[in-house]
DNA sequence: TTTTGTGAACTAGTTCACAGCT
DNA sequence: AGCTGTGAACTAGTTCACAAAA
């Protein structure tokens, strides 16, 4: 659970200026996540050389909800123009800031395996804001190496002193199931606050550490489970 | 989608016997996912000797709610017994039987890139049921070629004949973003069914596929949230 | 007129609490 | 006594529909 902060246009005569009106209201992750699609949406739209749009439009053409869009954005401050739509420039800019993209941040890979290595040099990080800055592994074979897209590999008995080093926010776990949950540890002791887990099965983390966890198998097997289903309706 | 088919025990003198109810009642996205929560429990209690199980104690170990355990499984059967639990082999035999995975499901990897061959040889997925068979992509220089743990590399203009002969029943994406819809389409023509999307941005399937999409870049940008929201809280 | 921002209505998902089975 | 299975109560999330703004 987060907090909001809406952005309120106080005096709309000066259409510019917002004021910071902290709220307790808490936002939903599935909210979040669906800023993030938004924020593609408008890449593709600025990208495209569209100036403006509206939610209907935006919701039309990426199979939305405009109703949805309107409220999520309305969460953050009155963006649109009514009988306009929304500025896409302008609309983008605030969500990279709302999402704490519009500076850098910096990631860390625990685990420099294949998965690893492929996540270090997935190049749709660096185009959003992310830098992979760092691996870290305990293999002697890797450590002092770099992934082919440069990315060095550290010990990860340094892992504390990297990350300060390198202002490292987010821990990305690609290490095997049997280490994760050592490896997690390490990582909220180092002092990073934010971990996005690959491994299978659950991890713990203490209280204001957030974990976000992209579970392959579990994936698959949702999928499995569909084709199960329309298999037995013959 | 999907419907649920429920075991319901008609005749509660002859315990073993079970009769196929089907009925159109969906479930939910969540209700699968957690079923191979479920599924991943029962492997670490068995695996741990533990013979029979309460939603009660599984909910302490995994931290997971009770009442939503029982509420899960009874979705599809009658699996426990009152006043003992659940039996774990019985159960996790069950559930990978609703999910389709007590018979292999084979996996094609549509792109041999870094991300590509770091899911085939990914161990996770052999171990649960799934079994990566195929690769495919367009460049001559990977055609031809195998994964280092030898799954190999087909040439993406064969992927409906290699379905064909290899049973293929799900699709993982794993190309860059700007391939991405193309290659869907030609999967869903190839007559799979179930796609695992790893390209970021929405992917327009025909009515009876299955997508799952892993977006990394909306799990990092979540990340990204939460960190902005707690710095702001100072 | 067009389109936002938002209360109200609705739908989906979770948790409670307990009857009833073992 | 102990635990499941489940209706009822509750909570969260989505969509509708419209007043107000440009």
């Amino acid at each position: 659970m987060c907090l909001r902060i809406r952005l309120v246009k106080r005096e709309h005569k000066q259409p510019a200026q917002t004021v910071l009106r902290e709220s307790v209201e808490p936002v939903s992750e599935l909210t979040t996540n669906r800023l993030s699609v938004y924020l593609r949406c408008l890449n593709v739209l600025d990208a495209a050389g569209v100036r403006t749009v509206s939610s209907q439009a935006m919701a039309e053409q990426f199979h939305l909800n405009a109703a949805q869009i309107r409220k999520d954005l309305a969460y953050f401050g009155e963006f649109g123009v009514r009988g306009v739509g929304y500025y896409v420039k302008e609309l983008r800019r605030h969500l990279r800031q709302i999402l704490g993209i519009d500076r850098g941040v910096c990631v860390a890979i625990m685990g420099a395996g294949n998965l690893g290595l492929a996540l270090a040099d997935y190049p749709g990080f660096r185009d959003e804001g992310f830098e992979i800055v760092a691996m870290f592994d305990q293999s002697r074979d890797k450590i002092g190496h770099r992934s082919r897209a440069g990315v060095p590999i550290y010990d990860i008995r340094d892992l504390r002193k990297i990350v300060r080093r390198e202002r490292i926010q987010i821990g990305v776990i690609a290490v095997p199931a049997a280490a994760a949950q050592g490896v997690v540890d390490t990582v909220a002791a180092a002092g990073i606050k934010a971990v996005l887990n690959f491994s299978p099965g659950a991890l713990r983390v203490p209280d204001g550490i957030k974990l976000k966890s992209m579970d392959l198998t579990v994936s698959l097997e949702s999928l499995s489970f569909f084709l199960a289903q329309t298999e037995d309706k013959t």
